[in-house]
DNA sequence: GAGGTGCTGCACTCACCGGTTTACTATTGC
DNA sequence: GCAATAGTAAACCGGTGAGTGCAGCACCTC
């Protein structure tokens, strides 16, 4: 009789594979990626990743959709809590920083942009799950100040944008390059500098 | 008698191979790249590749080098025409957005991004001559507007970040991952709202 | 025009890697 | 406890790609 999938050797396996996969792909990109390194450190037999989860372009899926899922969790929460008025757009602006520099989106982002030209879809996916979806809240949020006349942006979706690479623009293009950690302050003062520009 | 370096041949299988490796290597990386298919492409022995170049890995970087350069030069030429009046800005935004979406420009950018973790020296070198040039000559010139008070940026360096990120972050941004257009006029409304943000 | 040098084309080595096979052991569900 | 299934380890296959050696022809320098 079939142990079929709720075998918990098979639930287990595919865990610790995707960890190790994961590990290894925002490392080193797809192609760096080498299978026999990745069974190793799952401490699990190659065989058994071609038999969990089928070969590496569908482990390299499943990796991305794992860490996409919990990355867009983190950037939605920390969007949604806006409140009732602009002010609090500057911790907003704290929470959304440390959100996107955090090690892994960061390499999720890079691993998303080297393999664009490979793996297209994913890039769509990443980027309407997670900055898209972050826009669109900052939008409908803005779109409600503007009604109640507690911010001049007429046009919200472009007050979004305004807003958000004011307050990440410069250290997440920086960090896609160097590594470097964001320098302080800096998210605060680009909501601010959107105040400036954007209160009524 | 050694032909020496001087000989045309060199000269003109080095700039064949480079042009073809850059063709290459821009459209699916470094990895993807094969030395064979640029050989091919360029009409040009594997061998000689080996003998004027050296390798995969220093073609790779002359060919960054060489793109790099240009569109440094291309980068800085439209920033510093910056004239007396802040009003030049809106112009400033619409030459500086369409150097950075230029096709060459934005597959650099990919391609650095994707190989930051094996040339990260290369990454940087990018970022210093491209992007941090140009920060750089919109923060003097923005120093000299608040001097001039034309301009309130107490912060030259800050204000100059806030600049080309309302300006072209979104836009850029989604370029990485998705190869779509920027929307016309996103430029100039981000120069608009810049001087919102910073008119004394 | 002579001697050296570059280019070619091709075969070749060597290493790596995705994926499979085999022969065997350990778990699991009933 | 007993099939059935998952897992292990290691060898193996087929393909690919970087880099080399070499012999002969073409071109450049002087």
């Amino acid at each position: 009789m079939p142990a079929s999938s709720t075998d918990p050797r098979v639930a287990r396996s595919r865990a610790v594979i995707t960890a190790a996969a994961a590990e290894h792909f925002l490392r080193v990109g797809y192609l760096a990626a080498n299978v026999d390194e990745i069974a190793a450190e799952a401490r699990v037999s190659k065989r058994t990743i071609y038999n969990v989860v089928g070969g590496k372009e569908q482990l390299f899926r499943d990796v991305v959709a794992e860490v996409l899922g919990t990355a867009a969790a983190f950037a939605g929460a920390a969007t949604r809590e806006l409140a009732d008025t602009p002010e609090t757009l500057l911790d907003l602006a704290e929470r959304l920083a440390a959100v996107v520099h955090a090690p892994r989106v960061l390499r999720l982002r890079r691993l998303l942009i080297a393999e664009a030209g490979r793996f297209p879809d994913l890039a769509r996916e990443y980027y309407e799950r997670g900055p898209g979806r972050v826009m669109t809240t900052l939008s409908a949020a803005f779109r409600d100040y503007h009604g109640r006349g507690l911010l001049a942006a007429p046009d919200p979706d472009l007050a979004a944008e305004h807003f958000a690479f004011l307050v990440l623009g410069a250290s997440l293009d920086r960090a896609l390059f160097t590594d470097e950690p964001p320098q302080p302050g800096r998210a605060r003062a680009g909501a601010e500098a959107f105040l400036r520009a954007y209160r009524p």
